[in-house]
DNA sequence: TCCCAGGACTACT
DNA sequence: AGTAGTCCTGGG
């Protein structure tokens, strides 16, 4: 067990189930399990100190740090988003703690070209199956868990395979994907160095990989806060709190309004609006 | 039984 | 360039 100070706002609940990952579980004390890589973890939260235990401890303070992106200073960012926009500011205060979580790249395309057109809990379902059944088996107190596979790890993967998965039509999204990224057709770490626009261009070259889904790898895995992933929920609360449609006009008064921070407006917005409904 | 849930593709104008 | 119809799957 660690312990780390935490300096600044920090919500732990919320940055876990706030739609950003789908491989963690709740136990019944309250604290979450998340398959983090190459290890489970277990965090809890009391105050201003997170409590972690590990299936492996190296480094074990310095991933956790980097995962929850705890080393950032969100208040210039928020400052910013209120400074844009005043009717964002009871969000932008209600999320203040809300990290962006730096995901593993290749979990991150695989979990989003399964999401779409799909539920959260079908979209966990179908990632569980993949991992159980190809990823690693870690025992960790008195529960199972699976690590999720690399691309290597599947490369004989057919689309049958996945089918079986639950993955539904995006088999063959999938099993394209993890061939390309075997045959170094395309390779993952070369995002972070992209501007934004030729990342999600290069994003959308691969079937199975529209714009929404792109910004969420970019946004998630990339750290790309300038995109803007428009989903049917956002569709909505700009129709009903911003009176603004068509994916054109939305994109065109987020880039406008958040700029460099327009995912992260999302996710204030996303944030603040299931826990007030 | 029908409908849809955090889209994207295809096949049309 | 823009838009209807279609797509696995499971739960309501």
């Amino acid at each position: 067990m660690i312990k780390i100070k935490i300096e600044k706002p920090f919500k732990l609940d919320d940055t876990i189930t706030c739609g950003q990952i789908f491989r963690f579980f709740k136990r019944e004390d309250k604290s979450f399990d998340i398959i983090l890589k190459d290890r489970v973890i277990n965090v809890y939260m009391d105050e201003n100190t997170l409590y972690v235990t590990s299936s492996k401890e190296d480094n074990l303070e310095e991933i956790v740090k980097d995962y929850f992106d705890l080393n950032n200073d969100y208040s210039v960012i928020n400052d910013f988003l209120v400074k844009q926009d005043e009717k964002l500011s009871d969000a932008v205060n209600f999320s203040n703690g809300l990290m962006m979580i730096r995901q593993d790249p290749f979990e991150t395309v695989i979990s989003y070209i399964i999401s779409a057109n799909n539920g959260v809990n079908q979209i966990a379902s179908a990632l569980n199956n993949i991992a159980k059944k190809y990823g690693k088996k870690i025992a960790f107190n008195d529960k199972e868990y699976y690590l999720f596979p690399s691309y290597e790890d599947l490369k004989e993967i057919t689309q049958n395979d996945l089918r079986n998965c639950k993955v539904g039509f995006r088999d063959k999204y999938l099993k394209a994907m993890i061939d390309k990224l075997n045959n170094k057709e395309i390779d993952l770490n070369e995002f972070y160095d992209l501007d934004t626009k030729t990342a999600l261009d290069k994003l959308m070259q691969n079937a199975g990989i529209g714009p929404k889904v792109a910004s969420c790898i970019l946004l998630f895995a990339y750290q790309k806060y300038d995109v803007f992933p428009i989903d049917t929920w956002v569709k909505k609360v700009m129709k009903k709190d911003y009176e603004i449609e068509g994916e054109k006009r939305i994109r065109d008064f987020a880039t406008k309004t958040y700029g460099k921070y327009s995912g992260i407006a999302i996710q204030y917005l996303f944030n603040y609006s299931r826990n007030n409904k």
